[in-house]
RNA sequence: ACUGCAAGUUGGUCUAUCGCUCAUAAUUUAUUGUGAGAGGAAAGUCCGGGCAACACAGGGCAAUCCGCCGUUUGAAAAAACGGGUGCUUUAACAGAAACGUUAAGGUAACAGAAAGUGCCACAGAAAACCAGGUAGCCUUUUCUGAUUCGUUAGGAAGGGUGAUAGUGAAAAUGUGAGGUAAGAGCUCACAACCUUAGUUAGUAAUAAUUAAGUUGGGUAAACCUCGGGUGUUGAAAGGCCAAAUAGGUUGCGGACAGGCGGCUCGUCUUAUUCCGAUUUAUCGGGAACCGCAACGGGUAGGUCGCAUAGAUAAAUGAUAGAUAUACCACGGGCAACCGUGAUGAAACAGGACCCGGCUUACAAACUUGCAUUUGUA
RNA sequence: CGGGGCGUAGCGUAGUCCGGUAUCGCGCCACGUUUGGGACGUGGAGGCCGUCAGUUCGAAUCUGGCCGCCCCGA
C-alpha cells in the first residue's frame, strides 16, 4: 500500500466531527490523545483522521502548523497497520488525534507515542 | 582590532526517497506526466485606498481627525530632500558677569493665550480685568523715656508705597536718569516683546527696517477659536443555486375513499362544521377544517466573490546526505590571522479579499556612524 | 476576520471625566482582653497605580507605542 494521505482520508464534515466529541471514545498516551469511533458511513478508505493543536497552549501559528505536519507525517506513514485489521473486520472508522504537551516536542518523540496509540486502535 | 549602541541591506544552496494543494493534458476514471506553490515583517490592526451593499437636493449643527514653508513622488494617507523659527548640546571668540557672535550637531503634536471660559496643589501679601501689605521704607496722630530744647529711641492706632527681602516651577519687561516724604512706566532715553499699517529681500515660512500704539505670566497632548478633511457598514460585504420541517399563495379532492385479513370475499375506520339558495332534500355559491399537488420567499448546505500561491478542520512537509558562514576544541603566530577536527540552518516568524504606509519582533553576515577599552607602529 | 472593555496593597474595589493628598473592606503583624483559642478593642506595616516614552513646574489621571486578560458578532 503507498504512504499516501488524500482529502478522502481527511475528517472534513462538521457533523461526523460534532459526534465523534460527543460519543467518541478516548485514550492518552503522552503528549498525543486519541478519540476515536466506529461510523455507519460508507467511505472510500477504512478511517478518516484528523489533528487538532490547541490554540490554549501554543500562540504562535508556526508552531501549531509545525506539530501538526509531524503528527499528519506519522499518521502517514504508519496507517497500513490500522488499514489492515480494519479491512479484515469490515470496520469503518473515524479518529482525531489531539496534541496534549505543554511544549514542542522532537519528531522521534511523536513518533513513539502515536506508533504506540495506533496499534492499540488496531 | 575587539566590545557595545543606532541605522540600512541580505534573510542559505544542492541531491535522493516518500508525500501535500492548485492548474493543465492524457487515458485504464483514479492513476500518470507537466507547470506553479508564504514574508520582510505574511504579525499588530494604527492609518489610507480599491472592491461591495445601503444612503445621498442644498445649507447648517454635532462628533472626530489633521496643523511652520517650499519642491518632488503618490490615487490618498504618507515619505524623501531643502529651508525657516523656537529650545538645547559641544567647541571657539569676546566679556567682571549676564547677554552675545560664529561653527558643527540634536530636537519640536511647530496655527492661535491681544475672542471668551476654566485651571495653576503646597508655600507665599498676592497665581492674575479692577492686584495686595508679612517684613521693610516713608509719613500722621498719640503715649512713655532721654535731651545740648534743635531733636531722638521705643510702643499703639491710621495712611502711603510697589524699590528691596522672603515663598514658589512661575511674581506684573530690563537698565539708567528725572521725580518723590518714601516710591512707582508716574515721566523720559535706550533695549526687549507684541499688535496694526507700510517698505526692502525671498515663490513662501520668515528676516531686516520705518511709523503709530501698547506692557501682554503659564497652560490649547484643558474647553475652545481659525483653516482644511471625513456618508455608514465591512468579504461573517454582496450575487447565485437550494434539502427536511413549519408558515404563505394558488389549484384539486373530501366516499366512485383508505387500511387489514383473505383471494374476489369479509371486516375495520371515516362520511365534517357553518352560511347561502331554493324544487325541503337537493344544489354546490362562499367560509372553516383535513388530505394531495404546484408556486414563491427563505434556513442548513453548496457555489461565485477568489487572484501568475489560493486553501476552507485550512497545502509548501518528513527523513537521509553534501556544503559557505558563524560558534566550539586543538596547534602555530606579538597581533591581524593560518591550519586541523567536530557540529551541520540554528533568528523573528505562516497567507485567508487585494494594494500602499506606519508600528513592533529578529540569529548570523556585510556596510555606515558614534562610544569605551586594549594592543601595535 | 471585525468590534468593545479592563489592568491600583496578598484578594476584591474607589479615585481617572475636570492633573497636585492613593480610599475602603477582608486578610497580615503587634499589644490588650481570656485559663487558652475565637470574637471584640487599640495601634501598625504593606503600593515605583501593567510597562516604555512624551506633554506639563508636577502624571494613577492627558497623549502615543508595547504587554497581558476578558467579552461580543457564526
Amino acid at each position: 500500500m503507498a504512504n499516501t494521505f488524500h482529502k478522502q482520508e481527511r475528517l472534513c464534515s462538521k457533523k461526523q466531527i460534532d459526534l465523534l466529541f460527543s460519543k467518541g471514545k478516548s485514550q492518552l498516551t503522552y503528549p498525543v490523545k486519541i478519540i476515536f469511533i466506529d461510523t455507519p458511513v460508507a467511505l472510500q478508505f477504512p478511517a478518516q483522521a484528523m489533528f487538532v493543536v490547541p490554540k490554549r497552549q501554543f500562540k504562535k501559528a508556526h508552531d501549531r502548523n509545525k506539530l501538526k505536519r509531524r503528527m499528519r507525517e506519522v499518521y502517514r506513514l504508519n496507517k497500513k497497520i490500522i488499514y489492515g485489521t480494519l479491512q479484515a473486520n469490515g470496520k469503518k472508522i473515524i479518529v482525531a488525534f489531539i496534541y496534549v504537551g505543554k511544549k514542542i516536542e522532537e519528531f522521534p518523540v511523536i513518533e513513539k507515542a502515536m506508533l504506540k496509540q495506533i496499534t492499540l486502535l488496531g
